[in-house]
DNA sequence: CGGAATCCCAGGCGATACTG
DNA sequence: CAGTATCGCCTGGGATTCCG
């Protein structure tokens, strides 16, 4: 699929634009904790205290609302089993999955130029 | 290229690690004006006025701030003209066309789909 | 024109405690 | 275990003014 910033004004032409539905998501899915989570989820399906653990340093204020940002954006499936103790897990939908497919290319580049680029 | 989450913990087995140099360049890339700029920039080179306007919604401040961040990740490049009234030109470097090479497809995608997510 | 400096505020975010 | 509730900090970020 070739890509052009034509294109993506052709599609969505107020990307430019505030209040443009293009940030909103964009806010959802770039922000500090969105993409972490949305990243360890790309391994698989993941129990709330194993996202906890896995995103080290997020606040439990922050993953409930990131998680709760996601499934309303229909990016992240939560299924609750009704036992005690309460077993939660979440996981990415197709189009968690589609988004992924995009955002990994990006994230391989960043993390194999990182270091290179803070240093400095 | 194939990429996979293993491949990145290869590559930055410190992705979910606090402090890891990957997550401070998600952060400056993946920020709200972060993406804006070097999304803007993707056209070709704009001079400081222009990239006010064209991203619409940025202060002063925070256009100043995001763009001495990517000069300083070496993304962006700074060219100044000693004329007056002074003229100042921002452009990707070879660095930051590498970057939104991967980024793009994102967006791309995030356009074509922001409005079926948005309105659920 | 292209910024830098200053002031100031909302709310993002962390820490802690509590609950079903 | 999987959250919610509450409090309070601190800083991201807007508005304004000034400078080379």
């Amino acid at each position: 699929m070739v890509v052009s910033l034509a294109q993506i004004r052709e599609t969505s032409g107020e990307v430019f634009m505030e209040g443009c539905p293009t940030r909103v998501v964009l806010d959802h899915i770039m922000s500090k904790w969105g993409v972490l989570v949305l990243l360890a989820l790309t391994d698989g399906t993941l129990r709330w205290g194993e996202l906890r653990r896995e995103v080290q340093g997020i606040s439990e204020k922050m993953l409930a609302s990131t998680l709760r940002t996601l499934e309303a954006d229909g990016l992240v499936a939560r299924t609750s089993y009704p036992e005690v103790p309460p077993r939660v897990e979440y996981a990415l939908t197709d189009l968690g999955r589609e988004l992924m497919d995009r955002m990994l290319p990006l994230v391989e580049w960043v993390a194999g130029h990182a270091d290179a680029i803070v240093e400095r």
